[in-house]
Parts: structure tokens; C-alpha cells; sequence
DNA sequence: ACGACATCAATGACATGTCATGAATGATAT
DNA sequence: ATATCATTCATGACATGTCATTGATGTCGT
């Protein structure tokens, strides 16, 4: 091991575990029939609905301003309910279909073999510590600030 | 604090902090006409020329199969050279051009910057972990083995 | 009531990663 | 010499993230 590592390297090793990982994600979402993303829309919507477009975009990690195209898919496919607002003709409001939440629980199948990968590679206090890291490096910055709304640390 | 940490949690932070460094490289990057995934290209081909596109996708942390489309929008701009294989027709030769050696340099320019910003965050001792950590989670995977390529650790 | 500004969502355009396919070429076995 | 298999690269199709623009709607100040 050198004696020092560059940032340039972090960078490297941030953007080599998040491929590896979509890549696993993507391989076994197949078989629930979603991509990475989707599955996070449908798990943010099951923690709490009805949501409005940027609302979910705010929740959800890759903060997209709206992602329209993203839920539109969805709602082709039947899995989410679009909605006009009550109030606000702006907006819509999304919810998870039965269908939605049946193929929610398939994908909580396959995300689970992932983190159950992750579990047993990392000890409790290495996955504190790389929480801790990561955080560190997120600090101030607009990732960060979806990743505290997603997991407080307070 | 939370006592532990899910490993639901260490995806979406390594998600978020790869989201987050992409766009402040393409932030970065944008004032040298180049996109992250170009200037990684330019940066591998400065190290080692020529090269297969095998060999190029090979060595960058995304490990495509075959940068075709990436390369060939290189080439289009003047920045990369490709010419026929000698002993074998099937493969291309990929150099950069004097034009990419001066875009590579702004580009570093640039990536620089962002390098800074990691070092700041985090003392050396603390890249040293993040870096052992994120290979322990990459161990035995594709993704790992380009880091290998890119990084040894013997 | 009206004008200015802000917000929301959809859409266009582009980059790129992924998966699959096909054509051309090289290697190997018979 | 020929058939089979493997490799390389280009391309099609799709998903999605990013940036920008537009139209509709809501808010606020005058």
C-alpha cells in the first residue's frame, strides 16, 4: 500500500463502487422488472404519499429537478398514480398502484441480496466509518443535503 | 448518530458522492470543452499509447466493453487519433493528438480543483481508510479488478 | 385588476452507460 | 483448405442524468 493515497484515486474508487453497484443492482432488479431508479421511486413513494414531482425528486438520492420522464414511465407501466393537485393545478400528485406495491416488494427481494452482500464484507464500524467519510465529503453540498433529508443524522 | 449503519444507507451515500463529484466535474470540466468521461479518456491515452479500445475501455474505471461512441466523438472534435491496426484489421490505434494534449492539460486544470477540495475535506490518514474500505467493498468484482489495473496494491 | 416574479411539470437535446446484435477478421482444429 | 470459435469494433435501442426552454399556474406588490 503507498504511503499516500491521492484524490484523485478517491475519486476513482467513489465512481468504481457506485458502477459495481448499479451493475449488481441492475442485474438482479431484472428479475422484478425495474431498473435501479425506478425501484427508488417506488420506495420513496411507499414511505410516504401522496408526493408531488419535486418532492420526490428532493427525496430521492440522485436529486433530479423533476423527473418527469422517470414517473411517466412508471405510470405507463402502471405502478404509479398520477393525480392532479386539489389546490394547485401545478402539480401532481403520485402515489404507489396495488401493482406498484406488489413490484415494490419484488424489488425489496433483490435489493436485499445487495446489502446482504455489503453486510458481509463490512464490520459495523467500518460501515460507520465509511458513513462517516462519506458524509465528511458531502458536507455542505447540495448531495449532502438530500442525503440528510433521506437520513438524518440528528 | 444512529448505532449502526443499514448498508441501504452506505449505497445511497456512495451514490450521492459519486452524483455529487460528477457534477462538480462537469461543472469544472465545462471551461475545458470536455465531460468527465472524455477527459478520463484523454488522461489513460497520456499515459500509454497507443491503445485498442478493448485496452482503453479495460483501463478506465467505468470498464466499458468497447468506448466506441466516446472515442468517436474524440476524434470527431481533433482531440484523439485513430488509425487501422498493422498486424490485425480488426483493431483500431488510439494516440492523442497534439490539440487533446493541450485540452488534456486545461482538463487537469480543472480536475484539480476538485482534487483539492477532497483533500481539504479529509486528512490523509482518513483517505487511507475510505480508499481500504471502498476496496474491501470492490473485492473480487469487475469493478474492483480495474481499480487493480489502475491502482496496484503490490 | 394588473404586471412582475416564482414555481411546477413537460419536453428538447445531449452525453453516456448498458445490453444486444452483426460484420469483419484472426486463431484453432481437422 | 475449410469449418468453427473467438475477438474487435460499430451500431441499434433503451434508460437516465443533466441543462435549458416553454407554457401554465400561483403569489405578491401596486
Amino acid at each position: 500500500m503507498p504511503a499516500t493515497i491521492s484524490a484523485t484515486e478517491i475519486r476513482h474508487l467513489i465512481l468504481a463502487a457506485q458502477r459495481q453497484g448499479s451493475r449488481m443492482m441492475a442485474d438482479h432488479l431484472r428479475a422484478a422488472s425495474l431498473t435501479p431508479a425506478q425501484a427508488e421511486v417506488l420506495q420513496v413513494l411507499a414511505t410516504r404519499e401522496p408526493l408531488t414531482l419535486v418532492e420526490l425528486g428532493r427525496l430521492m438520492i440522485s436529486e433530479t429537478g423533476s423527473p418527469s420522464r422517470l414517473v411517466d414511465t412508471l405510470v405507463t407501466r402502471g405502478l404509479v398514480a398520477r393525480e392532479p393537485g386539489r389546490d394547485d393545478k401545478r402539480v401532481v400528485r403520485l402515489r404507489l398502484t396495488p401493482a406498484g406495491q406488489q413490484t415494490l416488494a419484488d424489488g425489496r427481494a433483490q435489493t436485499a441480496i445487495i446489502d446482504d452482500l455489503i453486510t458481509r464484507r463490512l464490520a459495523p464500524g467500518e460501515m460507520a466509518e465509511l458513513a462517516r467519510l462519506l458524509r465528511k465529503l458531502l458536507q455542505d453540498t447540495p448531495g449532502g443535503h438530500a442525503i440528510e433529508m433521506r437520513y438524518p443524522t440528528t
